[in-house]
DNA sequence: TACTCTGCTACAATATTTGTAGCAGCCAAA
DNA sequence: TTTGGCTGCTACAAATATTGTAGCAGAGTA
């Protein structure tokens, strides 16, 4: 993949959410964290190779981490960011009713 | 594509945002409306077959339209949606500084 | 030992993305 | 009227990403 040309942080950033399933890994995951197994499930028995590396990339990013007794967790970052996106909520209801 | 099993209008925004290059399209709209090549121009140059693609679905969820004069332009819509995104950019900054 | 979880990998099929080339329409100057 | 330069695109093949299925190896329980 790659892309952007540009190394601003918002690029980047894009780049990151801008893969399949991101949005919808970390979504799953604000609402606690769960297995890798779970995960999938979560995600509508998602294959377990699109799972595993978007873990990856979203631990190397810092948004998801590996607890030891709970599976995966939003990092304190990935909070952050997810609840950015909590506002999408209610404008997704708003901007389909208008169909 | 499709995927998400759910019809949650959640996920349908998720479907739609979490394709490549749509985050940034809408990103670069938001500086302004402008002609399909500028637009390309302002991608990276990115190849004509995405953001025609990428435009016919912004514009069947009503978040992007052409005008008669100034080319693409982000809807209403578009432009609501563009501003819950804007807290991104901060965040992203304060992200990539913690490295 | 056997059963059942776990996280994950291998690999082939399928779908998406990308780049290049180029067409057809419009307008303005020569 | 023809040349040139814009425009918005489309065709198509190559490269890359995504998906689904199968299954392995480790840990824990009984």
């Amino acid at each position: 993949m790659s892309n952007s040309t540009s190394s601003r942080p918002i690029m980047q950033l894009i780049d990151i959410l801008g893969k399949k399933w991101v949005l919808r890994i970390l979504w799953e995951l604000n609402d606690g964290a769960c297995t890798f197994r779970q995960l999938q499930s979560r995600c509508g028995d998602l294959s377990p190779t699109i799972i595993n590396t978007r873990i990856k990339d979203l631990c190397a990013a810092r948004f998801v981490l590996k607890t030891a007794d709970s599976g995966y967790a939003l990092t304190a970052q990935g909070e952050e960011l997810i609840e950015l996106f909590l506002p999408l909520n209610d404008f997704a209801t708003r901007w389909m009713s208008d169909d």
